[in-house]
RNA sequence: UCCCCGGUAGCUCAGUCGGUAGAGCAGGUGGCUGUUAACCACCCUGUCGCUGGUUCGAGUCCGGCCCGGGGAGCCA
């Protein structure tokens, strides 16, 4: 049986077996005291070992150690837990000797990255993929619920005009002796027949489905080879990219709404014990925010509005905020941390500063984009109601110099059956660092992949 | 890529004015009738990131390099 099942028993049961890792061993001299831990949630079960266990054995349980243990669960005499496990076989299935790194006691988050095979073990760490695994779950269950498609977008793609950052390239060429063409690589004989690299974004593809199905969502990774070196980003991360038709942007900032709300609420049912270790351990306070989120409506401000709110806030900024310019992480902190007290939509942006595909708007001067920023952790989501309009979509990339050749079938779609249509991109690991108050991207994924780190 | 901070025992860190390295935890041994960050006593632990320089003498000062973290930019 699970710990998790167990710990939740109304009475007592006679013969269980149970197995896990320790997490530490109290000896005294008659009786030696065993947390075991099995993942299924944050608490352990308590072991209790009398001189009937087998000495050898018992003498080989120590932090790190796999056991398995039988015996009959009973009501605690002592305070500090409700059941207890009163042993009378005890087999050591995996041994840990005391070089076993992770020791019962707080260890640095920086330390606990170098040995990412063995911090799932570790209460922080139980928690955080714990959370993530349902929030994972939580995310298909708010689609399916609403009728939207799950679609595969490929993770090899040939676009590398998506303007949303450098591409890791894919390639089977001989990097010593690359076929030459023209002074340049002949990417025309690697292996698709064409330069390609890993996917930035589903997005453009999630259209095509979005202009078939209606509503469409993606989940799954992306990659970015920006050398970034910040607690935000990773070069390997997991993204939720919706798109709906026959949306505008206001329908778009509803859906991210709506959707966030889900995640916190299905958080605060489904993940009580760790979102309360978090809010002891990790961001006080943590769960009256989670809390306040899940009632409160999202407050939305325009770009020309925040950059005026910004220029009468009075507050001395290192960059400068005049309408045209993109707004700097410290203003973004300041408008939904200091002005609203949480999370913001900024919507509708210049267009010189927004990628191509976002609609523009009647003044001519600004597209229909929304970023959601909320405390802490920044931009969380991003998104757009996408250009529909073929004549101004083409005369756009002409406009910024595009190749419409490579971007064919994105444009066909506005040729033949277009249809409004908006959509977001959310950063999964951004919402498990707003969810847990983990501070470092590093800390939620399972194994961070960063400029000059790719181990485990 | 730029700016800032750091690297000392297995871990967390202290190390003053340059004088040859230390505390807690972990580990080991013993003790303790039920512990839960267990407790008490004793014991063990070092390429002070690497490299060159200054100096009678460098963990400490200077140069270069490596690694890690934070911030900026880019963005999710």
């Amino acid at each position: 049986m699970r710990i998790q099942q167990i710990l939740l028993q109304e009475q007592a049961v006679q013969n269980l077996t149970v197995r896990g890792w320790v997490r530490t061993v109290r000896r005294s001299k008659e009786v030696v005291f065993i947390e075991l831990n099995d993942g299924s949630c944050l608490a352990s079960l308590q072991l209790v070992a009398t001189e009937s266990v087998d000495a050898q054995a018992l003498a080989a349980v120590t932090t790190g150690a796999c056991i398995e243990a039988r015996g009959d669960l009973v009501a605690s005499p002592a305070a500090g837990q409700r059941w207890e496990l009163r042993v009378t076989q005890l087999e050591v299935l995996g041994e840990a000797d005391s070089s076993y790194p992770m020791q019962k006691k707080r260890h640095s988050f920086e330390y606990l990255r170098s040995m990412a095979h063995l911090r799932p073990r570790a209460n922080t760490f139980g928690a955080v993929f714990r959370l993530r695994s349902a929030l994972s779950f939580a995310v298909h269950q708010f689609f399916h619920q609403r009728g939207f498609l799950y679609v595969h977008t490929p993770i090899i793609t040939a676009s590398d005009c998506e303007g949303a950052g450098e591409l890791f390239r894919v390639t089977t060429l001989d990097p010593l002796h690359p076929p030459l063409k023209e002074g340049g690589v002949d990417w025309g004989q690697d292996f698709f027949g064409t330069r390609t690299g890993l996917t930035v974004s589903g997005q453009l593809q999630g259209e095509l489905f979005a202009t078939a199905f209606r509503d469409i969502y993606t989940f799954g990774p992306t990659f970015r080879a920006e050398n970034s070196h910040t607690s935000r980003h990773a070069s390997e991360f997991w993204m939720i990219e919706p798109e709906m038709a026959f949306a505008d942007l206001a329908a778009d900032c509803r859906l991210a709404e709506d959707f966030l709300r889900f995640l916190v609420r299905y958080a605060l049912e489904h993940c009580g014990e760790d979102l309360q270790f978090f809010n002891e351990r990790i961001e006080p306070g943590l769960l009256d925010k989670l809390t306040a989120l899940a009632d409160a409506r999202f407050e939305t401000m325009s770009y020309s509005e925040a950059v005026t709110r910004l220029k009468s806030s009075g507050q001395a900024f290192e960059f400068p905020v005049e309408w045209g310019l993109d707004l700097q992480s410290e203003h973004e902190r300041y408008l939904c941390e200091q002005v609203i007290g949480g999370p913001l939509f900024v919507t509708d942006y210049p267009k010189q500063i927004k990628a191509f595909y976002m609609r523009a708007n009647e003044d001519g001067r600004t597209v229909a984009a929304m970023d959601l920023l909320v405390p802490r952790v920044g931009e969380i989501i991003g998104g757009s109601q996408r250009e529909e309009r073929l004549d101004v979509l083409s005369a756009r990339m002409d406009e910024l110099g595009m190749e419409r050749e490579s971007l064919q079938w994105y444009l066909d779609i506005r040729r033949w059956g277009s249809c409004p249509h908006a959509g977001f991109g959310l950063g999964f690991e951004r919402l498990l660092m707003y969810l847990s108050g983990m501070e470092n991207i590093r800390d939620v994924i399972p194994f961070p992949r960063t400029p000059g780190q790719a181990l485990f």
